[in-house]
DNA sequence: GCCAACGTTGGC
DNA sequence: GCCAACGTTGGC
């Protein structure tokens, strides 16, 4: 099992929605890394939802129910989305300023590579976030 | 709103 | 295949 952060721009698609919505196709991937990223996530992994501008803090968390599949909303076929269902809100949602200021985040790529939008975290990082959230 | 980081495109 | 120009993302 694989841990994962998921990036949304919360005016184009909040945590709100999310919850709304329980379960949605992750697509609008646009970016090779952030697309091979999502080529690699398998069923039943988790996968972190992240908010980006305003809020800038991860507040939840999803479950991957199918992996990777050609994008519906393209006819371009390098573009895939997977399956995510909601499966939690965090209690306390972990901003990007304390990761920064907190140690073990060193070398998260949230931090580390800002700008890509699906990106894997070590089983170590998963755990570290879970202790300020819980 | 600004700007740094970085990805993409296209001319050569 | 290089690199300048340009576009986008996201933190501040």
């Amino acid at each position: 099992m694989a841990y994962w952060i998921v990036k949304s721009d919360p005016e184009s698609y909040s945590w709100e929605q999310m919850k709304f919505d329980r379960q949605t196709f992750w697509n609008g991937v646009r970016n090779y890394q952030a697309r091979n990223n999502l080529k690699l996530m398998r069923e039943g992994d988790i996968a972190l939802f992240y908010l980006s501008n305003s809020d800038r803090a991860i507040v939840g968390e999803l479950e991957i129910v199918k992996a990777h599949y050609p994008d519906p909303t393209t006819v371009d076929e390098r573009w895939v989305c997977v399956d995510v269902k909601y499966k939690r809100d965090y209690k306390t949602p972990l901003t990007l300023q304390e990761m920064k200021s907190k140690k073990g985040f060193e070398n998260i790529g949230l931090i580390k590579q800002s700008r890509l939008s699906v990106m894997p975290i070590t089983a170590k990082e998963y755990k570290l976030i879970l202790s300020f959230v819980e």
